[in-house]
DNA sequence: CCAAACTTTCAAAAATAAGTGAAAGAAAAG
DNA sequence: CTTTTCTTTCACTTATTTTTGAAAGTTTGG
């Protein structure tokens, strides 16, 4: 397979899974296509890359950097604005964790701390269903956030080390 | 809180955490109804609670059928199907790993594998910044691959109780 | 200032995804 | 069989999300 062709290969992939975890395409392939790029580009040469509108590319590139996946640059006697990706997989992984906790986890965790509290009728099986479901699943909640948690804070290398090294006993 | 507002708040909850994962709303709050009911209920009582169409309530249960996270079950001397979910939490965790992992990262992974034989020329930087990056991003979703794998046949007490007595050291 | 170069916004259009409901299909009862 | 009861399908409608592009906004150099 040729550079070219490995390239669209790797947006489109990339763009695919992005759409299959609730993150917009586009947005998916932007960041593809920094990735794979040595240098800084400008919103031009992305648009001019996936064929898409000024508007679709600044917004975009907006929201990348909003998740802490891009970064602006400028060149010295330059006007215009480079964009350039973050390449370090991990760093990659524990932003995009980080931000999903908190835009995701985190609020329902809190309504799962409201539902915990719902009064009802010990001996009404519709109330004690609702109320080992949600104790179940803020448990586990709990859990994932933890682990989260700490996977936010650790090494790559030691994270999957330590996993790897536990499983093997 | 009372339990009728309470049911509500957590289909609620629980299909927009869905809708932002990718998986449908509906489906979700299906399957958040179906967890929280003490008994089976039928494609009537579905369509009734949540208010939508047979052909939806019909596709959605079939759905969630293909994810393993509901049953159906037959009542003696009663023609009706009835549907009742699967209320461990862990091992719905788990069926939700299991079949993102077949349907997402393994693909994933196939296309990464081939991306890593991309040959092209090493003086150049546009071939090699693809080059690290497909090498990198692959080590990780092998990393994250073996990790599910691993929580794929673990049991939840072992799983989470491991992971913080590692953290705690 | 002013004009050129560049960036941002947002209402409208296009594309995509989800939902409906009536009709067709299946299975069991009589 | 054939009627009844229940389930499945799918062409069409509706809702949601994404994209566009032209206009407004901003910054910088002269």
């Amino acid at each position: 397979m040729e550079l070219a062709e490995g390239k669209l290969k790797f947006i489109e992939a990339w763009g695919k899974l992005g759409s299959e975890w609730g993150i917009n395409r586009t947005m998916a392939q932007v960041h593809a296509l920094l990735l794979i790029s040595p240098e800084a580009l400008t919103t031009e040469e992305v648009m001019a890359e996936l064929s898409i509108s000024r508007g679709n590319a600044n917004m975009t590139l907006r929201d990348l950097i909003d998740w802490g996946l891009v970064e602006k640059q400028h060149k010295t006697g330059e006007r215009k604005e480079y964009f350039f990706a973050e390449k370090d997989t991990w760093i990659i992984a524990r932003r995009v964790a980080e931000e999903r906790k908190k835009r995701e986890l985190d609020p329902v965790i809190k309504i799962l701390g409201q539902l915990t509290e719902v009064k009802g009728d010990e001996k009404d099986p519709a109330f004690m269903a609702f109320k080992s479901s949600v104790i179940n699943i803020n448990k586990l909640a709990n859990n994932v956030n933890k682990t989260l948690e700490t996977m936010l804070k650790a090494e790559e290398n030691w994270f999957f080390g330590s996993i790897f090294k536990m499983f093997k006993k």
